[in-house]
DNA sequence: GTCTATACGGTGATAGAC
DNA sequence: GTCTATCACCGTATAGAC
């Protein structure tokens, strides 16, 4: 049991860690990883480099708590959607596409950051074992979803892995897309795609999928 | 004209610059590109600092160097690919297919050094640049195959761009899993999820892949 | 908690010998 | 061409005042 006072103090020390990552992720983002100093955070986050090595105990550290921040934030993400979804599996399937898409996670920004990780985890053990957990989890929840409506579609389950890769794969690249070609690619194209894609994998649900990709537009442009 | 001597010593000048160029893709693959520094490339090249700016004007120059020589290796790998791959719409598509999964440029570390420059793309628009270039020809080369293949089937050709869209963007994706779980992923894993894709899409000749994935098999481990 | 001042090593780049 | 020696600067991290 804590006291207000020292509750006050964590939440405040706590808080104070947030904006520190928050200015390590727009650092990150702006100048990329390689770039980034203890200089470039602290004038994002508008306080002293000696500040931000009193609530993190060195860059490095304050880095990977960044990396940590962003791939909690992109698991909570998906698994709120998929505790909306309901039970039918195909919901449960759309639901993981409109979380990977959605202006939360899938913007130019955050997926330069993840990238930037991305870029540097061969090279640091425990930024790969981070990215490795984040996309494992994620693969095992499309994996039941997928094995679930094949199961619902009276098919065998076995295909289930397989088909969670070709979404998950998809969706990655797409991302890459989105990074590199910013031109060519956004989030509602990338969107378009795997719908089209999880079309061809489940034809029979297609009206299923229309409905859904229906109602996501019409949720972002209200009708008149 | 240049006589023996002159060209002589540029040949050896390139092939310097070549030696140097190899250097810094094996540092950034081991030690990542925010710790690529002139030392990690001078200690790879069993040279001096000193000779590497001889080489190239600044380390910025180096880079750049390296990430056009690296795309340029991957658009030579494909190219050469397709034109050994005849005139069969599905067989151009196969090519492209194998060519991303060759060993060649299917393998970790290139992966890895592919992903380090795209993590600091957003910061550099030149490598953004060099990076999209070479995404897009690719992307071309796919969609070309594509429309002749749905051509060759007398369906329109109008989905060739979507279509294509799916098989890079499942190529990318799967590369970021090689790279980032490399116990699930490789390549011939990835390759096959690809295929699989492709019998999905070009149902139609399912068999024609089939046999070109047989082929493919046999030809890295011959028949006893 | 947050700051300024500072130590210290490593970084990109240059000068000049060979 | 390639090296060693050296430069000025910037990086992380610490000390200590407030």
């Amino acid at each position: 049991m804590v006291d207000r006072a020292e509750r006050s103090k964590w939440v405040s020390k706590d808080a104070r860690r947030r904006d520190i990552v928050a200015a390590a992720i727009d650092s990150v983002a702006r100048v990329g990883f390689a770039d980034t100093t203890l200089a470039t955070v602290a004038r994002e986050a508008g306080m002293s480099q000696a500040n931000l090595l009193f609530h993190f105990k060195s860059k490095d550290a304050l880095l990977v708590e960044t990396l940590r921040h962003v791939s909690a934030e992109f698991a909570e993400t998906w698994q709120s959607a998929l505790a909306k979804a309901g039970t039918d599996p195909l919901a449960r399937l759309l639901a993981l596409v409109g979380a990977s898409f959605s202006p939360k996670v899938c913007n130019r920004k955050s997926i330069a950051v993840w990238h930037a990780f991305y870029g540097e985890a061969k090279s640091r053990p425990q930024y790969l074992k981070i990215c490795g957990a984040n996309d494992h989890e994620r693969y095992e929840a499309t994996t039941q979803a997928c094995r679930d409506l094949l199961l619902a579609e009276g098919k065998p389950p076995d295909g289930a892995s397989d088909m969670a890769r070709m979404i998950e794969g998809l969706i990655d690249g797409l991302w890459v897309d989105i990074l590199i070609s910013p031109d060519m690619a956004n989030r509602f194209e990338a969107q378009r795609i795997v719908l089209l894609q999880l079309r061809i994998l489940v034809p029979d649900r297609a009206a299923d999928i229309d409905a859904w990709e229906a109602a996501n537009a019409r949720r972002r442009a209200p009708a008149p």
